[in-house]
DNA sequence: CCATGAACCTGGTCGC
DNA sequence: TGCGACCAGGTTCATG
């Protein structure tokens, strides 16, 4: 499901239920879960503490507890929101955290997402790149840092420790808007082009942050965010389909092991 | 340094 | 209707 936009949409949402709030318990139905803690340290550390502040990193959930972080990653299928009840009718319900009077859920069919408990900020800040949609990110930087490396474009624009943040989804529609070809070698892309890169990036994100992030696949969406941006996308999943800029036919290759949608007569290598 | 393939999981879709 | 193959918004690890 998430990649920036939908983070930052699904933190929003949660945050309201969670500031100024206490974490009074949690249940663990799939132990991997918690990925460097344990439900001991969670009762030492976090339970009744206050919660101070709700933010997003990259693709990172926080949730400032004041001497502790629980950060929560979504991977594909996690889901986060507040309820107050338990629907045992659920099936992928990971855990769960009890706040005062309601609960804190995370459902994940898939059981990749994970929970995680810092002391601080240092190891993300170490491990994530640069904020695409902070001033850092900025056209000096793209410049220099692009030119750094000799990496194909749409890996190296999924590679979190250089810009955190953009996923596939993203990372297709940036490229069509610079008219980059997924394959081109980072270091030989035009200055024009990757000036053209950087404010796609920031479009699309900025885009799909105010139409609450892309829905593709939604079985249930109860408690969920739906996001809309999908009207907006010009190539992810639109194989087949003609470039809104060209009119040529939209094709869908694997680079990387990721699906990748291109307009192979805008983007040429 | 960089690319590739596999692994972690479940469920939906497509073709026969 | 059934079944196998393939696909999925992410990350990490091992191997050339």
């Amino acid at each position: 499901m998430p990649e920036l936009p939908e983070v930052e949409t699904v933190t929003q949402s949660v945050k309201k239920h969670l500031i100024n709030n206490r974490f009074t318990s949690l249940k663990v139905n799939w132990g991997k879960t918690l990925h460097n803690f344990t439900v001991a340290d969670f009762n030492s550390r976090i339970k009744n503490k206050l919660i101070r502040d709700v933010y997003r990193r990259g693709k990172y959930i926080l949730i400032d507890l004041n001497k502790s972080l629980l950060a929560v990653h979504l991977r594909m299928t996690g889901k986060l929101y507040a309820s107050n009840a338990i629907d045992k009718s659920k099936k992928h319900i990971s855990l769960y955290l009890k706040l005062n009077d309601k609960y804190l859920i995370f459902e994940d069919t898939r059981k990749f997402g994970r929970f995680y408990m810092f002391d601080n900020m240092d190891y993300l800040n170490e491990k994530l790149g640069v904020e695409p949609l902070l001033d850092d990110f900025s056209t000096d930087w793209i410049l220099y840092n692009m030119k750094k490396k000799n990496r194909q474009i749409k890996p190296l624009l999924l590679d979190q420790s250089f810009i955190c943040g953009i996923g596939n989804i993203y990372a297709d529609e940036a490229l069509w808007h610079a008219k980059i070809h997924p394959l081109s070698i980072s270091s030989r892309i035009s200055r024009k082009k990757l000036l053209k890169l950087r404010e796609g990036i920031i479009k699309v994100l900025q885009e799909s942050i105010k139409k609450g992030g892309t829905t593709i696949r939604d079985y249930t969406y109860d408690f969920v965010y739906v996001g809309n941006y999908s009207l907006n996308l010009n190539v992810f999943g639109k194989q087949g389909e003609s470039c809104s800029r060209c009119q040529s036919s939209i094709v869908k290759t694997n680079v990387a092991q990721r699906g990748t949608h291109y307009c192979p007569k805008c983007q040429k290598k």
